[in-house]
DNA sequence: ATAGATAGTTAGCATTGCTAACCGATATTC
DNA sequence: GAATATCGGTTAGCAATGCTAACTATCTAT
């Protein structure tokens, strides 16, 4: 299957980049199904997603946020205007400037986050308990890797 | 905030396994947010995925599919009826249990899925070249994780 | 023959993400 | 200082996707 031993042969791993992405595309897919099934606690995927990156980040504008999760302006005034009515977080106007609007996590949007962690990291949780610890590991590393494509605007 | 309540701590990292697992999930959901607008070539997302699944098992009946891709049986009919539309699969009776849809990828479905392999996967392969050798070496290490992962129907 | 299980479908809902068009506020330009 | 352009966000409406509940047709077992 796959030599753990690194840095060596590159794309020559096991059917090389192109199937590695393939496949890669696939779990993802799936997995973001599963996930998706599990984000009770209150609050959707989506919602779930942008307070941690509010939570993360503090007070910022709606577009900073939007472009933060990498989805459209229109998309996340709906979010943010649900998290809102949650009372998960607050909308503060910016004082200098009239058009933008300012958010930052509420105090009950921090305990929601702080306490449940959500069921979307609970369940991967879970799921890591069937792996070694050197699988973890990679799993580790490799989220390193997903995050900084997951953020990359492309 | 968390402690490591699974099975001993294993490489401890940067975090813990919580803190991965909630990172993990969110680049999922970015990833998957930026995958599912590259999906063209004509199929969405979940075609496409079921396409590959038909393409790589064979004939199957459609809810050996849906199970493959861990969506509900509903879910699935309504991916392969698009499908069957599209040219892209045939369905086929069962001779001997008539309830059974089977269906198995056309002509037609086996050209579009081998000359575009989709901008899914074209996708993160570009994205690749971002990274170094031994990083995608552990991308795909990752990868087998995932899937498994991914493929089990917890 | 009849009751029950099984495979798939239909119907309808919720979430989510997008684009197009729009509004008010700010910046720019003459 | 008024006209214009730009910018941040919103509204409206569409499409994809996934689900559950309920139904049909078929098969299996009694």
């Amino acid at each position: 299957m796959f030599t753990a031993q690194g840095p060596a042969e590159p794309g020559a791993g096991a059917g090389g980049e192109a199937s590695v992405a393939s496949r890669l595309g696939m779990s993802v897919m799936r997995l973001e199904r599963k996930l998706r099934q599990r984000s009770a606690g209150g609050v959707t995927a989506s919602q779930y997603a942008a307070l941690v990156t509010i939570s993360k980040k503090g007070e910022l504008t709606l577009g900073e946020l939007a472009a933060a999760e990498g989805v459209a302006p229109p998309s996340m005034t709906r979010i943010a205007a649900n998290l809102e009515q949650a009372g998960l977080l607050e909308r503060r106007p910016d004082p200098l400037d009239r058009r933008v609007a300012r958010v930052a996590i509420s105090e009950k949007g921090a305990e929601l986050l702080a306490e449940a962690r959500n069921l979307r990291a609970l369940y991967l949780s879970e799921r890591f308990a069937e792996l070694g610890a050197e699988e973890v590991e990679v799993l580790g590393q490799a989220t390193e890797l997903l995050n900084r494509l997951a953020c990359d605007p492309r």
